[in-house]
DNA sequence: GATGAATGAGCCTTCATTCAT
DNA sequence: TATGAATGAAGGCTCATTCAT
């Protein structure tokens, strides 16, 4: 490793601490560089200020996080009906689980997101998937009528604030300091338990949709 | 108005203004002299300190959210076993539409507590109001296993994130400015919703609790 | 007593406490207003400003310092040379011995005086009392030579400090808050003890002035 | 000189003169930094904080000074009874003299020190030379009782208003801005009327020790 | 006689950022 | 590539003092 690129990681490991203790705007750059033994000059040459720091830490998480969950939909829309009759549960946990995962191999960079990114514009991570989700299940209501489901109307609001909770309760899994083994579970628990909500909520009986 | 109040006034609407957009943090309170037209030394009259005005801005009302929530707990909890079977609901749904009407009634406050009370020592509402519900729901739980409806043993961590999940909903609605009719009928749906959830994964069958 | 005279009493007992702790800049009217119980303005009402708060505590005691131990000095100079030659020891002691009895009966305002007057005209109490005394000894000294003890020259400046230095110790006695009977005794001891020094430095026997 | 030592030295030289003229509690850091043509982040870069400046500017001399009143003692108890007998009015004189020369060195530091150091731990020089004065003089005195001179016994507490005043003498020479020359003669002259107080309260005939 | 709200300058300190070297 | 000194605004907060009531 060049004796740039060592700049480079002692910096971002002391500001990935200090973001996560203190946040984004509670964190100081002047601290940063001391605990990364290197000077403001040098650490303003790696990177153009702090925003740009802190993007460079958290960003590339919170599109991936995004991204695995747009392929999780995808994959459920690239389905046929029976299969997606039979699946759509299994797709959803295990795209869940996958989520989960990635957010495990950078906790930091999670915790951060969840709980250090206001005043930046990572700071509505669970709108953002909860607005990605909002389509994917409009989606698929359309498609369980069609199905002749006839489940109640649902108000947008309503959804909205359902699947943001739904997000909620998973991102706290990590900012809690869950174990990793033991979230898998509870995302389990979770989702069932949303599921049930929703079929629930628009009338499906238990049985047809998810047996477990 | 005495000049005196109405300087009071004119700090606290400034202050409760800054708050809303900065947080308690990111808030100034030369900003909020100078908005209020009232010199720092004033404010400071006012109020002890910062921590102090913010706290005389949402300390009472997050005190009375979370004792609106705790008699709505002891409601249930004083009914007989019948009563509870039957009730139980209702008297659930009626709590949370009173703690929503009163969120309502001081919507800046409680946007500013949901949002804007990292730094202070309410920035932790939803866990208080989880951790009091927690307890509730325990005896709930027991009660029911002495009705023989032997469900299944769920997790603390999960039940702890299915909880908080739901007053993150409820919150939701106020901070994304949900108008209160409508909010009414979203917390009626994320109530039936949330005890669809619960009742799938504690093995109840809909009907014998829930029939609405 | 008045309510007017009533507010003034708690006002000063306040302003000595505080005056005691932080000194005249450190001490805050503020804080004082409120120990005492009364507001600022009546504060104001009752004395012009911090200064002469200040004096009005501590400034007769300061001129009555002042002026006892001038008296003592006058009560040597009105003696015959005869009486001097005896007694002047003694006067010298019991002056001394009256200067701390009346420090010791108004103790706080003396301790305020000696380490708590920087930044008022009262800090440089131990000078005024040593050009006090050196004019009283310069007159002693011509005295002694007129009666053919010709003693050394002494500098101004040595005798500056010598005098200063014997004023140190006689306060050192009441801020450092030893018990009345025993800095009484001390008192006795520092007479001699700079007696002695000083009938050293003139070159004059010991027997021939202080024999005790 | 560097860009920096120019701007630090400048710093210095104006904190110098803030502090001689204000003291620690009553200087400005803004002052100071407007005095030495330079922000007062810049002031910050070289020094953490107010009392840092003040330590740096006085911390070294006041170290100094005591060690080097320790050593004038330890030069003495390193002498043999004889020599101690012929020579510790010779040292204590010389170690008074070297102390002097010390403080007129660094004069406006020790003016600093005397006068403007309330608030700080470097309040008490006086007090600190003087418990390590009473420590030897309490083994000098010990050492005269094993040689037969049996001194009267003398209160610590008047040994201590004795030793300060001797102290407060020798600093005075400095706050009043005596020269050089002048100085030294007068710390002669306070050594010889200490000396000869202490002889005198001890009991002790003039010749035996000190002869002049 | 007394209230107490208001003033406005001042305090020490921290910040993100720049730039000559 | 990196240094590190410098900037200048802003932060929360305290102060002695005034004045309408």
């Amino acid at each position: 490793m060049s004796k740039e690129e060592k700049s480079r990681e002692k910096i971002l490991m002391a500001a990935r601490k200090e973001f996560l203790e203190k946040g984004f705007s509670g964190a100081s750059l002047r601290r940063i560089s001391k605990e990364a033994g290197v000077t403001t000059g040098s650490l303003y040459w790696h990177f153009k200020n702090k925003e740009e720091l802190f993007e460079f830490i958290v960003g590339g998480h919170y599109d991936h996080i995004i991204k695995l969950y747009e392929e999780g939909v995808n994959r459920v829309f690239g389905m046929t009906p029976e299969e997606q009759k039979l699946f759509t549960g299994d797709v959803g946990k295990a795209c869940m689980l996958e989520m989960l995962e990635y957010m495990y191999q950078y906790k930091t960079e999670f915790k951060i997101l969840i709980d250090g990114a206001a005043g930046t514009r990572y700071e509505n991570m669970i709108q953002q998937l909860t607005e990605a989700e909002i389509h994917a299940t409009q989606r698929f209501i359309r498609h369980m009528r069609k199905l002749d489901f006839e489940g109640r109307r649902i108000r947008p609001e309503l959804e909205h604030i359902l699947v943001s909770s739904m997000f909620s309760g998973m991102l706290e899994l990590i900012s809690h300091d869950i174990p990793f083994e033991t979230a898998g579970e509870c995302a389990i628990g979770l989702h069932d338990y949303h599921n049930a909500g929703w079929m629930h909520l628009l009338n499906i009986p238990d049985k047809d949709i998810q047996a477990d």
